[in-house]
Formats: C-alpha cells, sequence, structure tokens
DNA sequence: CGTACGTTTGAAGGAGCTCAAACGCGGTGG
DNA sequence: CCACCGCGTTTGAGCTCCTTCAAACGTACG
C-alpha cells in the first residue's frame, strides 16, 4: 500500500557492500564470518512494495538486510494488517516456524538484501558454533526488542506510543541525522504497527507538533525540535 | 537488589527429574542432549514469589522451568509493571543483554527450575553446534509467541484479549485438563500480561461467562463452556 | 491540468480507565 | 470454635481518548 519514491536509498545497488554495521548496541560478525556467510549468499536489489517472501510460504531463504527499510507483517482474519516489525540495515530475518515464514516481508523503500539458501547455512550454523552464537545473540536481542514492542502497544495514549517510535527509529537509522529523522514508512504502516489507526497517528504526530516536540517537514521527514521533551515523553510508561 | 528469602538455592537438590517434554510444538532436547545439559544444571525448588533473579542484575545463570508456572516482567518508570511472558515447564529463560538480564523472573506458583552457570553452558553451546541449535530453535519460539502478544495487545477489546490469553493458558499447561483450566495467576499478572486493568479483565471473565464461553470455578479454575465460541472470539482479530 | 493516493482535519460514539465501595475467602487470634 | 482482619476480586458511575465515519487538502504523476 504505498509506491512513494522518498530518496532514502537514492541509487540502484549493484556493487556489493559490506554487510554494514549496525548502528548501535546490536552485535555483529567478525570480517571472517561476515566473508564466509557472503560466500553463501546472493544480494538481491528490491524495490518498493517487492515481496521478499509471504506468510505461510515454505521457507527457503535466509536474509540480511544490507541497504533499505522493510517491513514485516501479518494479515489477520478482520483483513487488518499488523505490522510486526520493521527490517533496517543489519537486520537478519526470514527465521521460519515449522519450515514455513511466520511474516510476510515486503520492502517499504528501494534497497538490497543477502538472500541465503537455508540449507547450507544452517549446515554451516550447526559446524560453527561462533557463528551460530552471533546468530542466537541477534535473535536474542530481536526478542527484546519485540518484548520492547509489547510495552510500547501497552500504552494507550497515541502520542506516547509515537514517542517511543520516533525513539526506535532514531536507534535504527543513520546515526548522523539525529536531529532530522527520515520517516520511510507510510502513517499507515506506522498504525499497523503501533496499533493504531491511521488518524490517530497523524493526530499524535499533530500533537506532538503542537507541543514543541517535533516539527514536521513534509510527511516522511521529521525535525526533532526538543529531544529531552521526546525522550520525557517516551519515558513516561 | 535481591532480598527474598525463599529457598532458593537450599544447596541440596534432590533427585533430578527429567526435563519435562512441552505441551505442544516446542521443540525439546533429545535424550543425550538433555543429559549433558544436566550434568551442568542444579534444580532449585521454589516457592511462590520467589525471585530467580532481577532486571539489570548481572547474569549469572540459565534457567529451564522443570514445574510450575513463573512470570517475567519489567518495572516502569511510572512504577506500573508490565508482565512481559510467563513460564512453564520446559521453558528456557534467562537469556541476557549486554550482560545483564531484562526482566525479572517471579514464581507464580511453587515449583522448581534447572538453574545452569552460563560459562559452562554458552562455552558447551559454541563447542555443540547441534545443542546451541535446539536453543538458538528454542529462542526463536519465544519471538514468534513475543510476536503473537504483540497481536494480542493490538486489540481493543478487552474479551478478545482475555480469550486469546485462554487459549495461551490451554497451549501450555497440562493437556488433560483441556476443558477445566487451571489459572495459576492472580488478576493483576493477568492484567499485567495483557496490558489492561485488573478490573477490565474481571469484567471481561464476567462478560464471558454472560456469553456462555466460560464458567468461573472460583478466580482460579475456569470451565471452558464453548471452545468453538472461545475460538472464534479469540480468532476474531 | 486532471486524477489518485496519502495525509490531515472534523464530529459523534464506544470501550476501557480511574476513583470508589462492597463482596468473599483464607488466615489469625481470642 | 468463632470473630476479626487482610487481600484479592467483583461491581458501580463518570470521564477520557481512541475509533469510526466522512470530507477536505496537497502533492505526485499521467
Amino acid at each position: 500500500m504505498s509506491a512513494t519514491k522518498v530518496p532514502l536509498t537514492p541509487g540502484s545497488a549493484p556493487p556489493a557492500p559490506a554487510i554494514p554495521e549496525r548502528p548501535a548496541s546490536k552485535g555483529g560478525l567478525n570480517a571472517k564470518q561476515r566473508q564466509e556467510v557472503i560466500a553463501l549468499a546472493t544480494l538481491v536489489p528490491f524495490r518498493p512494495r517487492a515481496i521478499l517472501y509471504r506468510e505461510n510460504a515454505p521457507e527457503g531463504f535466509i536474509f540480511v538486510c544490507a541497504d533499505g527499510v522493510l517491513k514485516s507483517y501479518r494479515d489477520l482474519p478482520s483483513g487488518r494488517r499488523r505490522v510486526v516489525t520493521f527490517r533496517y540495515p543489519g537486520d537478519l530475518f526470514g527465521l521460519a516456524e515449522a519450515g514455513r515464514y511466520v511474516n510476510t516481508v515486503q520492502a517499504v523503500t528501494p534497497g538490497s538484501a543477502y538472500r541465503i539458501p537455508i540449507e547450507p547455512l544452517y549446515a554451516k550454523l550447526r559446524q560453527d558454533g561462533e557463528l551460530q552464537f552471533q546468530v542466537l545473540t541477534r535473535v536474542t536481542q530481536d526478542l527484546r526488542e519485540a518484548q520492547r514492542q509489547s510495552i510500547v502497544l501497552s500504552r494507550r495514549s497515541a502520542d506516547g506510543r509515537i514517542a517511543m517510535f520516533l525513539k526506535h527509529l532514531q536507534g535504527h537509522l543513520p546515526v548522523q541525522s539525529i536531529d532530522l529523522i527520515p520517516v520511510p514508512m507510510s502513517r499507515s504502516d506506522i498504525a499497523a504497527f503501533l496499533g493504531l489507526t491511521l488518524e490517530s497517528v497523524s493526530r499524535g504526530m499533530a500533537k506532538l507538533a503542537r507541543n514543541g516536540i517535533i516539527a514536521p517537514q513534509g510527511p516522511r521527514y521529521l525535525q526533532i525540535v526538543s529531544q529531552k521533551k521526546l525522550d520525557a515523553l517516551a519515558a513516561d510508561v
């Protein structure tokens, strides 16, 4: 449901960049491990709206986001869609349950991802305990992130959830632009992620702006006017 | 940071029962792996309200619940408490982030848990890729469970969340009593888990009873009157 | 320049939250 | 053995905030 061409990732992605380091506390692979994994991988570019895999499809590949932003979502019986998580450069995703993918992963921006066939990867993981330990660490961090998200969702107020979402963005996007945050996803994506309606997200953003916390620069860029106020609101759980 | 004088570490661990198999789709260790892990573990009994470890404490042990039910929670700045997850027999918990526990784990019922020092365990995991793969599988399942919980929390209606919680209980408690469900945790624990107030949980239970879905047998036991209606309500997301 | 889609804004309604009080069971002490 | 007390649970009334239904706005694209 989007097809916006925000110049988040202007270039195409032909030459293979290295798997990027994560911005913050995220553990990474060392050079040797990265190299061994890359040997198994194919770097595939994707365009906005591209679907990397679908819910319930038999698993075939594990992915590591190299560039761009994706969303991982699930369609509910009611027809509603819930965004389970966003994926940023460096994120690993595609671990299945009972041989089938659990969520659908779709590109939000243009970008590229390393696609790794599960067979050789799983074999390598079983054999290389050190490498697997890195993966285990990452999945554990994903687990923490999911638990954090539960806390976000337990908040009543829309602006409180949005404040925590903005800090989530700050943690996952390039460090340089800490006061001008690109918001690659649509309002409905944010709403589906925060368990709100699109309208509530819009109103919440407006409220944050009124309160001198943010200054929207168009719908896809937000300037943080008062990081202090933002932190306070986000921490007021 | 630690008080409670519950006999968590009574030195002597009674004869060790086997790590119980999980009720359903949860992956388990094979006999050999279980045996190797048990060799590192101490079985410690716990009484209700006993705290196994606290949020932010430096990690020291990984635990596997052998018997009983525990809750894993986090205290928020506001003083509110959010139950992140409940732990049932067979569950593994205590994986830390940056060397510190993320949640506090406290016993809800009497029971016992295997306590495994992280040093030798991590060493073993790095060396035994197969064993670690089992752990990785489990953490992945925990991740799925946490994502499921996000979907629960995204529902606005109290009775809908409660219906999903009841199915959660059905999945984790002994299979035999599928129509008479023991509810070991308090209403406030349930509320803190579902992101509701204690009153809303109470009202929601009453509503489910009015609608002929459940029949409370005291606050801690629920009879399922209509599994079909329960499933329908739980699936109506 | 017109259309389409995402976003913003408006008004009414509902569901859960807060504040409060009553109920019921279990434990303690007389 | 019974009364008292404590705590968890249930029930009640008003209020806030998000949702729903609707319409207007603005920018990108054909």
